[in-house]
DNA sequence: GTCACTGCAAATAATTTGCAAAGCA
DNA sequence: TGCTTTGCAAATTATTTGCAGTGAC
């Protein structure tokens, strides 16, 4: 397992605007911090925690809105939903080639990043054409083992 | 990859029976047949299909004890959840090592038998106790890809 | 007979949609 | 200005829960 490379805000930022004119969407303030709130942090929020976080700068802004920009987003290839085995889904804003470790216990979603990816299943042709490939670890985090 | 075994029902239906005897819990009418609804298929059934397929034997039968009886199926280790990108939980019977190809765009949900099981990342250990791994490749299915 | 299980009804959680007003390009 | 996006409110979808009656062992 190789280390997590750190956090770039700034480069984030920056795909995201670059994203928007590529795509004619537009950069609204609104856009902006709910993918601030996402690309910040590594901890993979899901919808409702963002909401709250966004809320403490934009008071006025609306659920569905979030809702809707995370899907946006999504599009657009910045940021990934992580469906964990419980809860609603969680969004992240890594777009390293990476995995997930899972607590069933408290839901904590840990990036891991494999030394050597795993291959695609000889034979995955014949069921269709591959998109992506999601490798999902569950388990007991260290910090419910302990508590 | 390696191909899929056939399906047991009669195994399976034996597995259901003995399960219950161990663990105190009764084998009535609804329980049987709503695991028999899924235990008979490969098709990863979601909650309300499973509550359709079983009304018709069934008709009074609710939606909320397809929930619960899910539940009690998978705490027992009968059946597993499978948590596709959207849409609701599915469940599955096969009690066989696999892991999931899921179509994207229809959402089915097809096994996948590896000739090698990917092997736990090195230093997971210091992330907390696995409990389990899933592999789940995502794409556009044969029968979408064509039409 | 006892205790787990079921059906009903209603609650909750998570997410989506229609529409008119507002804002970025 | 024109078209995207937002906020509001309400609708959906998925799932869970309390409770009294029913049934398996």
């Amino acid at each position: 397992m190789k280390p997590s490379p750190p956090i770039d805000i700034e480069q984030r930022l920056a795909n995201l605007t670059e994203a928007c004119r590529a795509t004619g969407m537009r950069v609204t303030h609104q856009r902006l911090e709910i993918f601030r709130e996402v690309a910040k942090t590594s901890e993979h929020p899901d919808a409702d925690t963002i909401f709250q976080r966004v809320r403490k700068r934009l008071p006025t802004v609306s659920h569905d809105t979030v809702y809707r920009t995370l899907a946006s987003l999504e599009e657009m290839g910045l940021i990934s939903r992580v469906d964990p085995a419980r809860g609603g889904a969680r969004y992240d804003a890594n777009c390293d080639k990476h995995h997930h470790f899972v607590c069933t216990e408290c839901g904590a979603i840990t990036d891991i990043y494999l030394q050597y990816e795993p291959p695609l299943p000889e034979g995955i042709e014949n069921l269709g054409d591959v998109e992506s490939l999601h490798l999902q670890v569950r388990g007991i985090c260290q910090n419910c083992k302990t508590n």
